[in-house]
DNA sequence: TTAACTGGAAAA
DNA sequence: TTTCCAGTTAAC
């Protein structure tokens, strides 16, 4: 026992005389160890004579642990410790990463740890972004820490090294190509005036079908570029972005802008962003992340198509980019424009409450650009008509594909992927599923019985679960058998298709028949001579709140891509009023009637709202803790989506008037600070979530 | 990791 | 009541 548990430093004395080589090396290894420890201690004992505090946001995401630390700044870096730069402190037991947020004289706190290290020199978090990180936080209820992994990419150390390019001269702003590609949008003009002379104007945008938006946003980016200031646009997905990125070359030039994606990989991702972080470019162009972009001097923010969920953030505290966007154009008074074919009602309220002016098309631009109409999807249409019975195209379809074709491509948008036969109740129009298993029920061939597409059972007495019918209707037709038969009906036509998994970014401009599913529509070089909305009945079908307002938006962005003077056919029930929306091209009247539906229904803009989701123990010990602002409701708790260890969860909905919103969120932080505190169960928050 | 704090039990 | 010890908590 005595000889096993010898002390180290006899074991060491011994080594002196006798042991061989190795051992004798790794004491020396170990005294060098020493030394440099004693080393590092003596510089850190020399403290910064300036400013030698460091205020430091720490990278936990414990609600509690949310505000800055001081640390002692050595005199090693104190030029390198510098707002915004990142930092490794001891913190408690371990080493954690963080940033800077500001230098001070002193602190109330005795005796601080140092910082171990500057890990770059790099303003990644400039004062800008740390406020806005700051007010999002604040708003949904949230942890700073968490704020700043969607704001701040992870470092790319190799990347970092590069020097960022030079940027080329820009070309001088082009006043006259600017109000030439917004002419008909009113009023535009003053809009770009106000921005190149350096103003702060706010608008919501509602674009004619038919306009190349992006050109549109690169004429006012070039327009704010011309203030001196930097602009920042975000998109909901790729397709949008490479769009953009096209067009801002164009106008500005090569090299103006800076793309910031997720998804283009950690290198190219942090080098883009480092690009804008350095200041080498005044543009930044990207998805959701990119909303806290830390561009300089900003002069005007840019969301499209803000109704697409693409741009709400799945991660904790899960901001939307359009609201993060907002935000920060108030902070830094810069401009701001929320654009789309679609409206939300969120930006319908921009404008009811007089934060936003309408930027609309002229009545004149709206009529003479494209013609938008609608065509029966009845039975009785089926029975006169055996070519509607196989395909869904309806015959009046077909004399406008013909038509169009002569001069470009013609675009067919239809709700299913794939080649099968999907079946409907023809009563209430609810696909026919398998009462054995759920899946979709399918005609195999022309006589055949329908036969379940997943499990192969073959049904012979199928009747309707939602309504009890018995009838079959005419099968839903997938793009792939769509794709087949227009290529069998216009002969000697190239037929392209497009769909998830298989997504096709553009297609030229010569005569073509594309077919896509939703949301995979590819962009015509000069846009579709026509467009054709099929099976529109198929995505009113699902009992969502949103239902018709993500239908309206999905077509309304179909429908966008003809170009101008070309027709737009849509093949659905004219009395719905959706449709009508569609049809007149009145997507913001559409928003305005949602919008007062949500107000009587006491749903968000006009009230703010949150949920609380966790485990039936934790959520009720949360309620009991949160202190809500007087007139606040609590609905349910009802069941919600289990744990992923399969605890059950529940999901409570607090809400309160708009005027009370900050009350409540303030509320929701307290919550999470006093439970994270505790160490209770966490419960999730969602303020303002895009479903519910 | 570690100093400060808490609470409970033994000693006086 | 005081003192000691172990476990807990906060964390610069």
């Amino acid at each position: 026992m005595a000889v096993v548990s010898r002390e180290p430093q006899e074991a060491a004395g011994a080594a002196e005389l006798e042991l061989p080589g190795l051992v004798r090396d790794r004491v020396k290894e170990g005294r060098a160890k020493a030394a440099a420890t004693r080393a590092r201690k003596a510089a850190e004992a020399l403290i910064a004579e300036v400013d030698p505090v460091a205020k430091v946001l720490v990278d936990l995401p414990m609600a509690h642990l949310d505000k800055p630390f001081d640390y002692a700044v050595p005199a090693s870096m104190a030029e390198e410790a510098r707002p915004g730069v990142r930092v490794k402190v001891r913190f408690g037991p371990k080493d954690v990463d963080g940033f800077v947020v500001a230098r001070a004289e002193a602190s109330e706190v005795a005796n601080l740890q140092p910082l171990k290290r500057v890990v770059s020199s790099e303003v990644v978090l400039t004062p800008q972004v740390a406020a806005l990180s700051d007010s999002v936080a604040r708003r949904y209820a949230g942890a700073r820490a968490d704020v700043l992994r969607l704001a701040i990419p992870p470092r790319h150390a190799s990347t970092e090294k590069e020097p960022s390019a030079a940027v080329p001269a820009a070309p001088p702003f082009d006043a006259a190509a600017a109000a030439a590609a917004w002419a008909g949008h009113e009023p535009a003009t003053a809009f770009l005036r106000h921005l190149a002379s350096g103003g702060a104007p706010r608008a919501v945008w509602h674009a004619a079908a038919g306009t190349d938006h992006a050109d549109l946003i690169a004429h006012a980016t070039a327009a704010t570029l011309a203030s001196g200031r930097g602009a920042l646009v975000v998109v909901p997905d790729w397709k949008d972005l490479a769009r953009l990125d096209v067009a801002m070359t164009k106008v500005l030039g090569e090299g103006q802008h800076a793309v910031l994606a997720a998804d283009a990989g950690p290198a190219s991702r942090y080098r883009e962003f480092l690009r804008v972080a350095r200041g080498a470019v005044k543009v930044a162009i990207g998805t959701r992340a990119a909303a806290f972009a830390p561009v300089r001097h900003l002069g005007l923010v840019v969301v499209w198509d803000d109704g697409d969920d693409l741009l709400a953030e799945q991660r904790s505290p899960y901001p939307h980019a359009r609201d993060v966007l907002l935000l920060r154009a108030e902070q830094e008074q810069a401009a701001a424009l929320v654009g789309g074919f679609a409206r939300t009602v969120e930006a319908g309220f921009l404008s009811e409450t007089g934060w936003a002016q309408e930027i609309r098309p002229s009545r004149a631009l709206a009529r003479q650009r494209v013609s938008i109409e609608i065509t029966g999807d009845t039975d009785f249409d089926l029975e006169k008509d055996p070519l509607t019975r196989a395909s869904r195209v309806p015959r009046e379809a077909h004399e406008i594909i013909r038509a169009a074709l002569a001069t470009g491509p013609v675009l067919l948008q239809t709700p299913r992927r794939g080649y099968a036969a999907s079946l409907a109740c023809d009563r209430c129009r609810t696909p026919a599923r398998c009462p054995a298993c759920q899946g979709p029920l399918q005609l195999g061939g022309p006589a055949a019985p329908p036969t379940c597409g997943w499990c192969g059972h073959v049904e012979t007495a199928w009747a309707c679960g939602a309504c009890g019918g018995f009838g079959l209707r005419a099968p839903i037709i997938g793009e792939a058998r769509t794709a087949e038969e227009m290529g069998r009906s216009f002969a000697g036509v190239r037929v392209v298709t497009s769909s998830a998994g298989a997504v096709r970014q553009t297609v030229p401009g010569t005569p073509a028949i594309v077919v896509a599913t939703i949301g995979a529509e590819p962009v015509a070089e000069g846009g579709y001579t026509a467009v054709l909305l099929l099976d529109t009945w198929l995505l009113l079908g699902r009992p969502d709140l949103r239902t018709d307002e993500e239908a309206l938006r999905r077509w309304s962005n179909a429908a966008g891509l003809v170009r101008p003077g070309g027709r737009v056919l849509v093949v659905g029930d004219p009395a719905l009023p959706v449709l009508q929306a569609l049809v007149r091209w009145d997507q913001p009247g559409f928003a305005q009637r949602e919008a007062s539906a949500r107000q009587e229904a006491h749903l968000p803009p006009a009230s703010r709202l949150a949920t609380i989701t966790g485990t039936p123990g934790a959520l009720d010990d949360a309620l009991t803790l949160l202190a809500l602002p007087p007139g606040a409701e609590v609905l349910g708790p009802a069941p919600a989506e289990p744990t992923s260890t399969g605890d059950a969860r529940l999901r409570a909905v607090v809400r309160v008037p708009r005027s009370l919103g900050v009350r409540l969120t303030e509320a929701l932080g307290e919550l999470q600070r006093v439970r994270s505190a505790r160490k209770l169960d966490p419960v999730r928050v969602q303020v303002d979530p895009p479903t519910l």
